[in-house]
DNA sequence: TCACTTTTTAACATAAACTTAACGAAAGGT
DNA sequence: ACCTTTCGTTAAGTTTATGTTAAAAAGTGA
């Protein structure tokens, strides 16, 4: 496999966590930076970058939850963050770590082995998207939900810009009006047949009709040019 | 955020289990489909081509079983299949959907992380395996819709496609026209007898004619050159 | 609320894909 | 060889998917 050696940043008081995963997380070949505060937390993710954030959402001071915001707000960073759980937080889903940002959360005690899995799957999960600022001739930009072709920046609807984004995830690869429908309508939305040509078509008065190309019977599918 | 990873085909007929498990995987970044039962799994798994699929091998109507089968013999599909067992069944490899395809099983009560982690372990297996690059003069690239021929890429129409696939996917191999009926046109359609000439004869415009030979009296087969 | 943007619908046009029909050619059996 | 069956080929006919347009509906923010 294929590994560009990803910096993760771990965040937790207690050192001996910390030194902990950061040993589990080393022998897996990952690069790791530690802090023991969100003031350390922030200073390191705003100087390194980090592929990956596992925070403790229990901490002194600043606690996981506000490093979580200042993280993915404030710095338009786009790093994946993993948080921890006390044991005694039974639901996740209530908890406010998660709606705050998280893309994931474990359970402590930690078991080095899921949260390795863990890690591994969230990176992949956004290396597979990342590769999509293909320097060729179409650059998106998630956080500003602006796109630039050929030098000029162009502001789209968020249906457009969500259906855009999703074929040029996967250059040549063919999407179904299925997929599509899933993915960027959800899976429950009722909407007419006519409903993704119509936005296909104000994609393709934007950008020329060169890029995304009809595969009848299929789907769609965009083109790098 | 919009994800383009593995799509999951989950079948049982008890709709919580469906719904929890779907919650489960869904959180994991996977794309689920579920069905409630062997007949709509089929049109799902034909449709949507699952890089997995989750099955219940007791389920009323058809059983899990032959949904495996079908899948796996007559719809030539080959995404990997997990199977549920109920408790009871101890030895599994007593078990028949055992024989019929499946690549691993689970023992129910099901334990979502468990699931989880034999979903990735399958897919990471497939994926290594898959690039179903059949090395000869041919091919055959699923997700892009594209057949290279001689190093030129070929977008073919659907019917072309679904017939070349299923041709090309076992070299050699003699497929009656009843079965290319069934596979390609499906079970119900009811279409002349020369709708399958036809589209042969499109395929070895644009192939040639070295590729596909006609078995009088019984079917067509591909050859690899 | 009003003005504005975005999204969806609906109706119709167009083009591509698919099927049919008719006939010719080849293969197989007797 | 002859007859029968099966397949090949072509062009025309039909169906279906998608394109296009305008306008209605739904959101959004001042």
């Amino acid at each position: 496999m294929i590994e560009t050696k990803h910096t993760i940043l771990l965040v937790d008081d207690e050192q001996d966590i910390l030194e902990f995963l950061s040993y589990n997380l080393k022998k897996e070949g990952y690069r790791v930076f530690t802090a023991n505060n969100g003031v350390e937390a922030i200073k390191i993710a705003k100087k390194n970058q980090p592929s990956l954030i596992i925070l403790d959402v229990m901490m002194p001071q600043m606690d996981g939850i506000e490093v979580c915001q200042i993280i993915r707000n404030d710095m338009q960073q786009n790093s994946p963050v993993i948080t921890f759980l006390t044991s005694r937080a039974e639901d996740y889903s209530q908890i406010a770590g998660f709606e705050a940002g998280a893309d994931d959360y474990i359970s402590k005690p930690i078991r080095p082995r899921l949260l390795i899995s863990k890690v591994e799957s969230l990176l992949r999960r956004y290396d597979h998207n990342e590769p999509s600022v293909n320097e060729s001739t179409i650059r998106i930009d998630r956080e500003k939900f602006i796109i630039h072709s050929k030098g000029i920046p162009l502001i789209l609807p968020k249906k457009e810009f969500e259906l855009l984004e999703l074929l040029a995830s996967k250059p040549g690869k063919v999407f179904t009006r299925d997929q599509i429908m899933n993915i960027v309508w959800g899976d429950h939305a009722i909407v007419g047949e006519r409903t993704i040509d119509v936005h296909i078509r104000k994609l393709r008065e934007k950008l020329g009709n060169d890029y995304i190309r009809t595969i009848k019977g299929i789907g769609y599918t965009f083109n790098e040019i």
